[in-house]
RNA sequence: GCCCCUGUAGCUCAGAGGAUAGAGCGCUGGCCUCCGGAGCCAGGUGCAAGGGUUCAAAUCCCUUCAGGGGUACCA
């Protein structure tokens, strides 16, 4: 990329004033070019000069000024410019710029790809809530980051794995499982109790319901732990089916569903419980098993098998991971966790070194809790207590691509407010159909040019020369640059913004430039460049997961 | 108490130690003889408070205040 271009341009003149002895020797600060605020500024700026002010013992303007002179630029650099206090500004070519269409027509709908993971294995494991219920929004949340990161991670070369993890065994599910059996005996007039801590959403009615609908009574006659199972089951099995359809009407899908259960029934469990204790991270008391993270340099330990002989989730979790690091063999693994799993994270971390695994390996995203309102009324998403919005409530009433936005257009550590009257309100004003928009509009002008069978193939680009049509490329061209942002920070909320700033370009252009006119070879050259914003417009909204439309 | 996240415009949020801190919504004005007006152009207010580091701080450090989460033999 030309950043990268400019800084070694830039480190080769320093070294050559070095060694002329223009300039002081000394350690180089780490180049960092960035995008002026000011577009008067030119394309790229450094600041290197205020930074060597100190060892060089001069001012950074003559510091800028004795780099420039020794600089040799790449081609794509048409000039440069020594701005006060200590800036060098780069300006790109015009020639150049106007090239890049040519390449993003090329590249097609590979533009913007890139090749940074060369083929390392990445997994990311995201949603895995607890099949007892519903989805919320909160895990909208969860599911949309997961999945746009993983689509942008396997566009910059990496080998991605999605997966659930399924967690059908411990206390939540039998506790779930309990609960419907209940409601399953009072839908048939049998007196029952909710277990203490049970799920008291009207769901589990109506999932007893239909267990009753479709099964009969046959489960009174059976003894009560046979029952209990069945309809455990039975439960579960409708819960992970709506949770698919769900995932899926957010466009989100997984490529392995994982079972915790698997973890017992395979020797992952026992194998990591015998690599602990070789370890000696294994101790005993108070008639439990404890992972002695204190060893590792945490506050404290944690149990792994309580006293009644069942392993905690935690346990599950070091066997999952076990899994997922020595028997998979993933370089890195990407987890995306609610903000109330954050204590989770030091725990993890210290399980990776007890493993004899790099913690940096583990990379996790806390997300942080959505809240959901309706004006000023604050909605209940919590599924152990009543009445609750569903995420499927929320996908209905606002539409797949404005959530999949909105969601997207928080950055993960950042709570979210989620107004659901605001959200429909500005439906028709919102900016997801604002981007969208302007895809529909490129692809209506092209429908008009194959209508009038404007051949454009041989456009000339260079005829591209005007400022909208400049301010347009420059900001095609970014795209690689923020998909790799995205992937090496892991933020994909970047993508909206993008998506956003690359449509008010293309509006603001399409407004000042006829495409299609009078003058043929220019309605030829724009009508490249429009189809070139077509392309970059529909990556950045598949890689959101939204949809691109052709008319709206 | 201790730990984590957050505090930026009226509201919802971006902001990679750098130049004049940006979007959307809302509000007020303009703009269609011509490719889609779900559009374009213009208009204003702001970094929670106080210290520190730095040539340069919304960004890093400390303190205080405020909101959320965690601190289980729940997950």
């Amino acid at each position: 990329m030309v950043k990268q271009k400019i800084a070694d341009c830039l480190q080769q003149a320093v070294a050559k004033t070095q060694q002329e002895g223009t300039l002081a020797p000394g350690a180089l600060p780490e180049i960092i070019i960035e995008h002026p605020q000011n577009p008067s500024h030119g394309d790229f700026a450094s600041s290197l000069p205020l930074k060597l002010a100190r060892t060089t013992r001069m001012p950074p303007l003559a510091v800028a000024e004795k780099i420039v002179e020794k600089i040799s630029l790449p081609p794509e650099i048409d000039h440069t410019t020594i701005a006060p206090p200590g800036f060098i500004n780069f300006t790109l070519r015009n020639e150049w710029l106007t090239e890049q269409v040519e390449t993003i027509l090329a590249a097609g709908d590979l533009y913007g790809n890139l090749v940074l993971g060369k083929g390392k294995n990445i997994q990311v494991e995201f949603v895995s809530v607890n099949p007892t219920g519903p989805l919320h929004v909160g895990h909208g949340r969860g599911a949309v980051l997961g999945s746009t990161l993983a689509d942008v991670l396997s566009s910059t070369g990496y080998r991605v794995e999605r997966e659930y993890y399924l967690n059908d065994t411990g206390n939540q599910i039998e506790l779930f499982g309990h609960s419907l059996y209940v409601r399953y005996l009072q839908n048939f007039g049998k007196e029952a109790d909710m277990p203490p801590d049970g799920y008291h959403g009207n769901y589990v009615i109506d999932l007893a319901k239909e267990i009753a609908e479709e099964h009969g009574d046959k489960f009174l006659n059976v003894p009560q732990k046979e029952a209990l199972e069945a309809i455990t089951e039975l439960g579960f099995n409708k819960i992970i089916n709506s949770v698919k359809e769900d995932l899926l009407l957010l466009n989100v899908k997984f490529d392995k569903w994982f079972s915790e259960k698997s973890l017992y029934k395979g020797e992952q469990y026992n194998k990591v419980m015998a690599l602990l204790e070789s370890g000696n991270y294994v101790t005993k008391k108070e008639n439990a098993v404890w992972f002695a993270s204190s060893l590792l340099g945490e506050d404290k330990d944690n149990v792994l098998v309580r006293s009644d002989g069942s392993p905690t989730y935690f346990a599950s979790d070091i066997a999952y991971h076990y899994n997922k690091f020595i028997e998979r063999k993933f370089d890195t693994v990407i987890d995306i966790w609610g903000a109330d799993h954050q204590g989770h994270v030091p725990r993890m971390k210290a399980v990776m070194k007890a493993l004899g695994q790099d913690p940096e390996q583990l990379k996790v995203i806390i997300c942080q809790l959505v809240t959901l309102h309706r004006g000023k009324e604050t909605l209940k998403i919590s599924k152990r207590s009543g009445d609750i919005i569903t995420l499927r409530e929320v996908i209905d009433e606002v539409g797949a691509d404005a959530c999949r936005f909105s969601f997207l257009s928080y950055s993960a550590e950042s709570q979210m407010d989620f107004d659901l009257e605001l959200a429909k309100k500005q439906s028709a004003d919102n900016p997801v159909y604002y981007v969208q928009y302007a895809h529909a509009r490129i692809a209506s002008i092209l429908r008009l040019a194959q209508q009038r069978q404007i051949d454009y193939s041989q456009g000339d680009v260079s005829l591209l020369s005007t400022e909208p049509e400049l301010t347009l490329i420059r900001h095609l061209i970014m795209l690689p640059e923020v998909i790799e942002r995205v992937a090496a920070n892991l933020e994909p909320h970047h993508l909206p913004y993008y998506a956003q700033a690359l449509a008010t370009v293309f509006h603001s252009f399409y407004k000042q430039c006829r495409v299609v006119s009078q003058d043929e070879t220019l309605t030829k050259a724009r009508l490249k460049l429009v189809r070139a914003t077509q392309i970059t417009l529909a990556k950045t909204l598949h890689l959101m997961g939204m949809t691109a439309p052709e008319t709206m």
